[in-house]
DNA sequence: CTGAAAGCGCTAACAA
DNA sequence: TTGTTAGCGCTTTCAG
């Protein structure tokens, strides 16, 4: 067994310092190497990360940061983790920051009830380089404190009402508009609309084309048929459950403002001894990764989230390289998925798989 | 609009300096009330607290950090997070620091291949006050030094051969028994079993409780009916595609070592126009928020993933706080969860759920 | 109970 | 190309 040194609390940890003396040099020429300064001798970076190597020298965060060199760290806010899509989003975010050697802090929102504000902003201040914002399910108040600071922040899939921060989304209007023209085109004129949390702007959109495609054919905008949801399952299901229940409606189909409350959906059609898509089709948003687990197979708007992950990132880090880029707002296309929740109306026999080419963004996957 | 400062690159923050000076104290005054300081007279405190909260004043972490102080920052390192296995975990672990007023710095493994061990060194150096480590799919090689340095850090679900560390984990073994031994009671003897990495504990103790199971049935092993995966749903698929294409075999239950992989069999077993479980039954380990998603319904072993995460934060928070303390393992108990992906065999007609029960830790649920 | 002062480990002018 | 020297904002002895 080694030295019974165990009891020794806290160990030093090997600083600049120290490398300076092994090696012989300055501390700012250390620092210099370590922070890829361009101009120092070949020999010189040599004996320094000889001397890094062999003392076992690693960087003080912290230290670096205060002194207003580069943490490495951007602020990742989300509202939760346990469904995929902050996951997958997240996963793109993590990839293209790894490219950057940059690392996350993780914060969930919701976290401090009201002061979410003064939370935020403790975040921006030292640790982090930079924010980015997963739509959090309200408009977030401080916004203005970040803008007014010029601290680099990019919003995921939430608009700015003031229109002046860089945002990250998909075309929410357009794959609800292509998606209920799917439904139309399969037939269907009663569709029920399951919406989102009506102040997130994806969620508005959403519903916006859904009217926009019923309008476009000449199908009346029935409101006993647009249920108000909160993107959660349990959401989907009682809703659901409420329109089986009813006799004054007949939707053959129900279009779910995200994969989340169309599982919902489908457990309490399920549960009302229907067939999925035989007596009713189902339509989603988002394609989360369970989204092509559940059976049958969801058809679904896929949203890229991993790429808008992606994305998000690499404009962070451009914004944080030079802050004085003007915001940018990127929307990425939405895609209509097709898989096997939806069928025509009225049902055809013997008919397995509707397939018809509506044109544009389709795509038949698994 | 507001006056046109907006060039103003960078806007110096508000110190504990600036407090000081607007209260009329010193800054040691200052830092007491901040950080929570007994022995300070009321009106002091008031006088500080109406300062901060006139200039909007929020703490500098970085240079809290580097005097001392605590970062409030524990280092999370995960290998992914698009599967609800991990992000089921971090939504333990964040309700726990929640309440501890900590947050957490989220590190992906394997992104930097081979240096993985400079890189945990790096984060435990300065910036986090302890590790929780979920689940990499291998044996990390750098406990050693943590341990070395007194470093704080707790492995979820995953066992260390030093058996000197922090552990939280769940009865690998024993749920696999108690899933393979429902199986049996169900009539069937021929269980094929796909297993997970098997350089990672749990994989390895898994297959040893399902063989324990069948052993005390006086059920013959046959190696032909194990298969190693790797976790991931693709081996699922495939390995299940090679058993249903073998005439050698003839399995009438799969028990997949995780989730993940049953999804893959499932997928494979309706691509081969076979039905669950009419004709093969599913079994499950982990119980992922999909599982009760997917259809049929999953029945699996539940892992108390979120309370998995709780309680390694928890033990984390109190090593952070006393380091003195001895690691300690905790082990919680799984369940088997029964669901509609597992039939009797031979099949019974009519029979609609097999609900046997096998004492224990037994659940319905859906 | 409060203030003065010495760093924590690093970066960034400014010199040399 | 390299060294010297101030701090970054905070905590923490040590005096008062």
């Amino acid at each position: 067994m080694s030295n019974e040194n165990n009891s020794s609390k806290k160990r030093r940890n090997v600083t600049i310092m120290d490398v300076a003396q092994a090696s012989g040099l300055s501390c700012a020429t250390v620092s210099r190497v370590l922070s890829g300064y361009e101009f120092v001798k070949e020999t010189t970076r040599q004996r320094v990360m000889d001397a890094v190597e062999q003392l076992g020298y690693v960087v003080n965060l912290p230290a670096r940061s205060l002194a207003g060199g580069h943490s490495q760290i951007i602020g990742l806010l989300v509202p939760n983790l346990d469904n995929g899509y902050v996951g997958t989003i997240a996963q793109g975010i993590d990839q293209e920051l790894a490219r950057a050697n940059y690392d996350s802090v993780l914060y969930t929102s919701h976290r401090h009830p009201g002061k979410e504000s003064f939370y935020v902003i403790t975040i921006a201040n030292g640790l982090t380089e930079g924010l980015l914002l997963v739509a959090p399910q309200v408009v977030p108040t401080y916004l203005d404190a970040l803008r007014e600071q010029n601290f680099p922040y990019v919003l995921i899939d939430q608009a700015d009402a003031t229109e002046n921060s860089s945002i990250v989304d998909a075309s929410n209007w357009q794959g609800a508009y292509e998606a209920t023209r799917y439904l139309i085109q399969l037939g269907h004129t009663q569709i029920a609309f399951i919406t989102g949390e009506l102040i997130v702007r994806s969620a508005t959109d959403r519903l916006a084309g859904y009217k926009a495609a019923l309008k476009d054919h000449d199908i009346p905008i029935n409101d006993d048929l647009i249920f108000e949801g909160h993107f959660q399952q349990e959401d989907g299901y009682e809703i659901t459950k409420g329109i089986l229940e009813r006799a004054d409606i007949q939707p053959t189909a129900i279009f779910a403002s995200n994969d989340l409350s169309a599982f919902g959906a489908m457990d309490a059609i399920r549960e009302h001894g229907l067939k999925i898509p035989d007596d009713i089709s189902i339509l989603g948003f988002d394609d989360v990764p369970q989204a092509s687990i559940v059976y049958p197979k969801l058809t679904t708007v896929r949203q890229p989230l991993e790429q808008m992950g992606k994305i998000a990132a690499k404009i962070l880090l451009e914004q944080i390289e030079d802050p004085s880029r003007p915001p940018q707002r990127v929307t990425l296309a939405t895609q209509l998925v097709i898989r096997d929740s939806c069928g025509p109306y009225p049902p055809q026999e013997g008919e397995t798989k509707p397939l018809k080419q509506t044109g544009g963004s389709l795509l038949r996957t698994n």
